[in-house]
RNA sequence: GGCCCCUUCGUCUAGCGGUUAGGACACCGCCCUUUCACGGCGGCAGCACGGGUUCGAGUCCCGUAGGGGUCACCA
């Protein structure tokens, strides 16, 4: 089995992009076979390169290796399309020379006529094939008025094209409904639709799996591959990703609209914030949900994104939630891929990703966490020789706080030093300054912490608990006091630990500077 | 507008003639608890509509409605 994605090189890529060839690659992956990368830039002038990279790198970063295309190549390059020009040409020659195709010397202006005319009097127009040249002599003498010509297929105008797709079932269409249209533009160069077939056939492409979109252009690719003689590959068309909270494609270019949707504009702000906070520079016009890297650059999992973009659209049972990789590649079947469009759900991809992380091992999420701090200046880069064992303590403690990696950012006060610490006003009002025995609470019993040993969350606990039934107070009455004072946060994780990973002095330290901040 | 596709809780979905229509996310309660999360328990909520076929229809057929895709010398 041989599959294919043939993204153009846009920039960018595009999360309903990434789950077709997600279907696509796990084809190839399950069956042995090949995940071909075809760069289709026909269209394309400039910067291929540049436009492309973003895209190469979503792959990489989600773990989506190809097998042929830019960068490994393999036996059916090259993988450009604008490198291929030769074998389209080739193709429609031949499609001339069998009388599959003409050469046609009509006028655009022409052309947008006898359509604008065919509009007016309510019938679908059908090109009466005036400028149509079958032969050399009428081309000479189309050419003597100064005409020049694109190539156009010679459709049939009767009978049914029948196209067999593997999600859809059998799709019919009347050939009649079909126009000719232009394989080959005046200057020679090849259009889409010839290129595409031309390449499947000539890279061997055994399952045509793509956007829904596609599925009216078919009957088209399914004339062409017929008269140029190849064998059909199989079609699976997909239903598209739709937009948050709607039915209509998701696109790159409706962004304002889905951030009037509460959902996703949650995701984006959480995402902002992130950027902001690291002080990380990001690409405005690629940093959003839409769009993969933004993901990457927040912290999220490939697995997770995988898992849920996964079941946007197919299902194995509608019980089995997680996938692996390797359960995904074993389990994965077009046969029950679902018809109906899916919405992009901002809620429930975070969902899969606040569950993939919490079963991540410590030490690959402090990895991830790291270079967050590393942005924000709050770890130096190269990091102190007892990063691993601190961060892992707050990774720890934080558990399923840290949802994605630059969630850490949440635990900024973990990393301030005590003078640098800003506290919540709210919270500093209610806790501190509210209850009026707060103050002395903090004084006294910053000085039983001399007497903690050693100086562990378990420790500490009991220390806190003994010091309340010593002032025979009941421990809200302090630990709030005692939260807000050491972190400057209503909230946070464990109490315990948190004071265990500061270290005593440091707790002290910021006790102090609380019970000053509250004199003044 | 033509052609094509689609239609089960708000969302993702299971269901392939007989089910109290199941699960997940979200939401709402309760429990756990030093806060915030997590977790546990419970709850709310769905077969677009109308005709057939059938003893029996979410499931099969035909319409209707709605939604969407596509109609380039773009990909």
């Amino acid at each position: 089995m041989r599959t294919r994605f043939a993204p153009s090189p846009t920039g960018y890529l595009h999360i309903g992009g990434v789950r077709t060839a997600l279907f696509n690659w796990l084809l190839a992956r399950q069956s042995g076979g090949q995940f071909v990368l075809r760069i289709d830039d026909t269209d394309q002038q400039r910067n291929v390169a540049e436009a492309l990279e973003p895209i190469l790198e979503g792959f990489r970063w989600l773990g989506m290796d190809w097998d042929e295309g830019p960068g490994v190549e393999g036996p059916y390059g090259p993988y450009y399309q604008s490198q291929r020009g030769e074998l389209y040409k080739a193709a429609a020659a031949k499609l001339i020379a069998e009388g599959h195709a003409y050469r046609d010397y009509s006028t655009t202006e022409e052309l947008q006529q006898q359509r604008q005319e065919a509009e007016k009097a309510g019938r679908t127009f059908v090109y009466d094939r005036r400028w149509m040249a079958e032969d050399d002599a009428a081309a000479a003498r189309f050419e003597a008025e100064g005409r020049t010509h694109v190539v156009r297929l010679k459709m049939p105008r009767e009978g049914e094209c029948v196209i067999q797709d593997a999600v859809r079932g059998e799709v019919r269409v009347q050939w009649a409904s079909e126009q000719d249209h232009v394989i080959q533009r005046a200057d020679g160069s090849c259009l889409y639709h010839l290129a595409s077939v031309v390449d499947d056939h000539a890279m061997q492409i055994t399952h045509v799996v793509r956007a829904e979109e596609h599925l009216p252009n078919t009957p088209r690719q399914v004339f062409i591959a017929q008269s140029l003689g190849y064998e059909l590959p199989e079609y699976a068309h997909l239903p598209y990703v739709a937009e948050p909270a709607g039915t209509a494609k998701l696109s790159k270019r409706k962004l304002a609209k889905y951030l009037k949707n509460p959902e996703f504009a949650q995701l984006m702000k959480h995402g902002q914030a992130i950027a902001e906070r690291s002080g990380m520079t990001v690409d405005e016009a690629t940093f959003n949900p839409v769009i993969v890297d933004f993901y990457r650059e927040v912290g999220f999992l490939p697995d997770a994104v995988l898992n849920y973009l996964l079941l946007l659209g197919w299902s194995l049972d509608g019980e089995t939630e997680h996938f692996d990789r390797e359960s995904m590649i074993k389990l994965f079947s077009l046969t029950r891929v679902n018809k109906a469009p899916a919405s992009f759900d901002p809620q429930k991809l975070l969902a899969f990703q606040a569950n993939w992380m919490q079963s991540l091992e410590r030490k690959r999420k402090v990895a991830m966490v790291l270079p967050y701090l590393q942005a924000a200046d709050l770890v130096s880069d190269p990091p102190p020789c007892d990063i691993a064992d601190r961060l892992g303590g707050i990774v720890e403690a934080a558990g399923d706080r840290i949802k994605v990696a630059g969630d850490i950012l949440d635990f900024d006060y973990m990393f301030l030093p005590a003078d640098q610490l800003e506290y919540e006003d709210k919270a500093f009002q209610k806790r501190l300054v509210k209850p009026a025995e707060a103050g002395e609470l903090l004084q006294k019993y910053s000085q039983t912490l001399e007497d903690v040993q050693p100086f562990e969350a378990d420790s500490i606990e009991v220390g806190l608990k003994q010091f309340c039934a010593d002032q025979d107070i009941k421990i809200g009455q302090i630990i709030h006091a005692l939260r807000v004072a050491t972190t400057g946060r209503a909230a946070g994780f464990g109490m315990f630990e948190t004071l265990q990973i500061l270290g005593r002095e440091e707790v002290q330290t910021r006790i102090d500077r609380a019970l000053a901040q509250l004199e003044a």
